[in-house]
DNA sequence: TTGTAAGCGTTATCAA
DNA sequence: TTGATAACGCTTACAA
């Protein structure tokens, strides 16, 4: 690979001025001489060591964005908002994926470490707070994104969950509903328990009692248990008339069970999330949507914000999600005749 | 950040005995000396730093691999395939995103080179041979995945599109279908030109005669561009009764325009792609299915072998994908009397 | 068993 | 307007 010192050699000129020249638009040098560094640079296909740039400099103009996984259009909502924030501010974006598994989580956040990243943003794995303490205990700026970590005292944007919860069970609520049940995923993040704290407290609020027996979460290691979970509760003395999903992927997969329930004793379905399989027609799941794109833009700014003055205390941004009504949720045929409306 | 230098000074030895120990997994040191230097790097918080190594090294032990986005399940299969292998060999792996656009692709592919990284995996965008082409000048493995360029001599893992198409249309021949349309993007890419002729092998080689008026590209500029085509279709003097869609994403676009169409006059649908929506129940779009996963990992194999010789011709590797035969593509109501059995 | 010193590709400082 | 030289953090001969 080609160095500034080929470049010198190739133009009888020291390595010095050929960096000066090819880094800095430094006027000082005759026009004559830059050019020709600029072609003997050009000819002989010169790329500079991002590397040895970074060591010398002391600082990699590189920050880390943390993914669980790729799938749906999550991560890429939040990149393409994100990128460009980070680029104007002059830093590159290395991009690192868990899929899903602690051990690589952490050797993920090992090497953004060990490549000197000056910032990180990060979508967490529930329960991993020691591969995040080590990243604030190395001093490196940390923003996490749509969800948090307990006892990790760093920046957060995310959806407001609890009003997520809210928001969904009192749409169904205003359709009448009043056995609403829950399904969610054994995911103990936080942000999963703001959406279930806010759908109890919508029941609380509308005067009714949570029931227990309607609030379920699908075994993650056992592929059959959504399945298991959903027929029971249509064959439950009082089964509910709504379900509320605080994890879009799960409601997907609920609608497909639902289809072989008769259509009598099927439950309406409304999820978290905003994914586009939601809107599209043959789906028409109604959610309350993520709002990605500006959890991507604000989290950027906080963390370029955060990496200008580190002595900010860390705060966390929870933003509301717009309610999308969907068919899911259509009243078709009249239920009980109770609070007509459609809600809003 | 602390250095191997601070330890040095911590434990009152050199930098290069501390170096020793902590690098290489060296037993020359007396076993008193290896134990104070570690336990003085884990107090210190010390984490090599990946860019002085690599510096050092002459080699980054790192990989890029570009997408075009991250949406849906692809860049997911692939990584989850291809991540295990490239780290298995000693590889980093660093993820590009593009966002479809030809200058970022251009300048992510920059940084793939000015971080010396020793392989390149990419999902190219079509038209950008100039990318690619300065990828290989600089002489840097490059294996493309699910498609590639013309005039870029580099080895190549993809889906046979060609046999794809074939399959598919046979498929819908095999239904009884004779008027079959294609609709695909305006995307010039080699893949989507590999699919539509397969279309078209497959109706010559059932004796009929490709109609032009039946194989129409959605604008990707006008949102309405493809409803006016279906619906146009659906006018059609001899209207089709079945369409290919060599991309799947404008498949399930046309399945939420054709709800509007009585079935009578309702063309099934059968796409190439595989992502998880088309296998959702409430769209069961019957797909050949692109190997993702075998894309990945022979495509991470393929990479790591031209980086350990680097004179191997480049090789073109085409893999079948199955047919998945669903509800888009099941015989509703018998069709003329032609050729009943289903398709394998 | 440990220390020294050169060098990886850059940039920055200062001298020429 | 240019050229030395040191330094960034690390590895690696080689010397002690």
């Amino acid at each position: 690979m080609v160095s500034i010192a080929d470049i010198a050699a190739a133009v009888e000129l020291s390595t010095g001025t050929v960096s000066q020249i090819l880094s800095r638009r430094d006027t000082r040098y005759s026009e004559r001489t830059r050019v020709r560094v600029q072609e003997a640079a050009k000819r002989l296909g010169y790329r500079p060591n991002a590397m040895a740039k970074a060591l010398e400099c002391g600082r990699s103009n590189a920050v880390g964005i943390m993914f669980a996984d790729l799938v749906g259009s999550l991560a890429n909502d939040i990149l393409t908002s994100a990128l460009p924030m980070l680029e104007a501010a002059g830093y590159h974006a290395l991009i690192g994926v868990n899929l899903w598994s602690p051990e690589r989580e952490e050797q993920e956040l090992e090497t953004f470490l060990e490549r000197r990243l000056e910032g990180i943003l990060a979508l967490p794995l529930d329960g991993q707070q020691a591969h995040y303490q080590a990243i604030q205990q190395a001093g490196v700026p940390l923003v996490f994104m749509c969800d948090w970590l307990p006892g990790i005292p760093a920046d957060a944007v995310a959806l407001d969950g609890h009003a997520a919860g809210v928001t969904l069970t009192n749409h169904l609520l205003a359709q009448g509903h009043r056995r609403i049940a829950l399904i969610s995923n054994d995911n103990q993040s936080e942000q999963l328990h703001a959406r279930q704290a806010g759908y109890r407290a919508a029941l609380l609020a509308a005067g009714l009692q949570p029931d227990p027996t309607l609030e379920r979460l699908v075994d993650g290691a056992d592929p059959d248990s959504i399945k298991t979970l959903i027929l029971g509760l249509t064959c439950h003395p009082r089964p509910p008339t709504a379900i509320v999903f605080p994890v879009e992927a799960v409601a997907w997969q609920a609608m497909e069970i639902l289809c072989d329930v008769p259509e009598a004793r099927r439950p309406v379905v409304a999820a978290v999330g905003g994914l586009p399989m939601s809107s599209h027609r043959l789906v028409s799941l109604t959610t309350v949507n993520e709002p990605l794109a500006k959890i991507g833009r604000l989290a950027a700014e906080r963390l370029l914000a955060r990496m200008a003055d580190r002595q900010r205390a860390p705060r966390q941004q929870l933003l509301r999600g717009d309610l999308v009504v969907r068919a899911s949720t259509a009243p078709k045929k009249p239920l009980a005749k109770r609070k007509g409306g459609a809600a809003a």
